[in-house]
DNA sequence: CTGAAAGCGCTAACAT
DNA sequence: ATGTTAGCGCTTTCAG
């Protein structure tokens, strides 16, 4: 493997010379640019970025926090992220750390190490269960919930919620049953904040019995319709799901039992996974921009790498509440 | 920020038996070992790990191309990927390269700068349009296709559809649609090829109004419904779906003109994404093992990376033809 | 077991 | 415009 130390020999030149040709060609003789350039193509050159970034101090690199790549929203967030990455330069390190609190230290350790610029996490904040924010380590959050104390980028996910229930409420339904990610995560949190805020709006008591705790995966929409069902007479007409994985199980659930969507009950997802307008019944949901969200926090963590003061560290992007086919007036 | 020269000095000790308490504690005494600990300590001292990478000459890192990380199953292969690098001390570089070749080159470069050890390619090997494989760097294919020149990782494509055309002919269906990716597509060839031996093998000739080109994304299951639903009675009793997106979007268009599924056409897809045993109605199709692929791609890489010869570098994994209720009998 | 010193490949003063 | 040289932070001989 050759150096610049061969390409300046080979080329008659110092290294200081090859070194420049590379990086400002313009401040390099024609002829001396074009002795390098046939050095280096001659002696097949290519320079050692490892020394570069060691030198220059900055491994221009951004590692992506993540509970679980195999989720979908999360995978789209990522597309932004390393859009704009790519885009400026940076490259992204995955840090899949599967809800595994310590594989997320390692990660933030890698910043503290030098081996990246920053951060970007996906997973909310959770106060007492969190690394971040971490002084020396800048670090932002995409796809969060509020109260976030460090810089994000989110949607307003109560007002969301509050928004879909209200509809709900429009249809005539007042036995609305929630499906919820496990009872203490953040999203839970303020989606459920916004289910209460329309009910109250609408003087419609909390029935904590029209609760059912999943975790946000398929498997646990499945056993909330069989919780939903066994309620009988006092079965919920409408069940507002807290993302949309549950939601399409749950409808499977309800089917199996030879329920009509949304004849015998209506059902609401949230994320609008790309699949949902394809099911069947066509899932009415709250869509978030997760590409955007991906994007928006990239350039906010650069622009936070690079020293810039951006004017604004929280960002709430717009959502879209998507009316389809698994909703209908009550009966 | 402080170096390991700070920690030699505070210690009273040199920077040599600073690095060694460091990377080797036993051969350094405990008395040593502990000033050591107390300097670092008192100093928060973070090794330099730009440094380190760069003196070690290894990066300890590998770069995913994948042509669209929020397609579930490349997430599903990088989920299994980044599993067994975590576990082996390497970190993942994303290379969403968004199906445009150049990217695809700057992401090459970077195991040609040093930046990274090694690659695992989730596109597949097309001739004449591959920048892989590539002498000096070293690469392994993951969900790739038959034939491909360099290691690789992947399931029998041609012999899972096969396998899925040989049902859907076991139920009595003899004019079989398929909805393809893009033609020069390998893994559209390659499934081709199995559709075709299948048909052969029953005495059935090859219609090529039954092929509709698709891309592997869901808006084209749609059209490819329009064009059969068209077809009027020389419409197919079955359609055999190159990937599950096509597939369920098919099933919607179909459902959106009165067809019912599986009692007036049967559809089968392929991958088995999660959501599709939770279609109303589930979907038949093949699973394939993503994370499976993912893991044993990095396995080997991680090999042919540290010059251990494996003693195999084409892996063909076992697929699941997978039952469920969008395919009946013919009427 | 420990310290001194060289050097990885590159860049950036600085001098010419 | 070009060459010389010091040095980034770390590891690793090599002596002691």
């Amino acid at each position: 493997m050759s150096t610049i130390r061969d390409v300046a020999k080979e080329a008659g030149l110092s290294t200081g010379t090859v070194s420049k040709a590379l990086s400002a060609p313009k401040t390099v003789s024609p002829k001396n640019l074009a002795k390098v350039q046939i050095a280096i193509k001659k002696l097949n050159y290519k320079p050692n970025m490892l020394s570069q970034k060691f030198r220059n101090k900055q491994s221009k690199t951004i590692v992506v926090l993540v509970p679980d790549i195999a989720n979908l929203f999360f995978a789209q967030v990522i597309s932004g992220i390393e859009f704009i990455a790519q885009k400026k330069g940076y490259s992204v390190l995955l840090g899949d750390t599967r809800d595994d609190i310590d594989r997320e230290q390692e990660y933030i350790k890698m910043v503290e190490t030098r081996l990246a610029d920053g951060i970007i996490n996906l997973r909310p904040y959770i106060e007492g269960d969190s690394m971040l924010p971490n002084d020396g380590v800048v670090a932002v959050s995409a796809g969060g919930c509020e109260n976030t104390p460090y810089p994000s980028v989110r949607i307003d996910n109560a007002g969301a919620s509050k928004k879909v229930v209200n509809y709900l409420l429009s249809l005539g339904h007042t036995r609305i049953g929630v499906i919820s990610g496990l009872a203490n995560n953040p999203h839970t949190l303020d989606r459920m904040a916004g289910y209460k805020a329309a009910l109250e709006l609408a003087g419609i008591e909390f029935d904590p019995d029209l609760i059912y705790e999943g975790d946000f995966k398929y498997w646990s929409g499945m056993n909330a319709a069989e919780y939903f069902y066994q309620l009988e007479d006092k079965k919920p007409t409408a069940i507002f799901s807290m993302n949309d994985e549950m939601a399409i199980s749950a409808m499977k659930g309800f089917l199996n039992h030879g329920l009509r969507i949304p004849e015998d009950i209506s059902i609401t997802g949230f994320d609008d996974r790309q699949v949902s307008r394809y099911l069947n019944p066509a899932l009415t949901t709250v869509s978030q921009p997760a590409e955007k969200i991906g994007e928006r926090s990239a350039e906010l963590l650069l622009q936070l790498i690079e020293g810039k003061k951006p004017n604004q560290t929280e960002f709430v992007l717009p959502y879209d509440f998507v009316i389809r086919e698994s909703t209908a007036p009550i009966k």
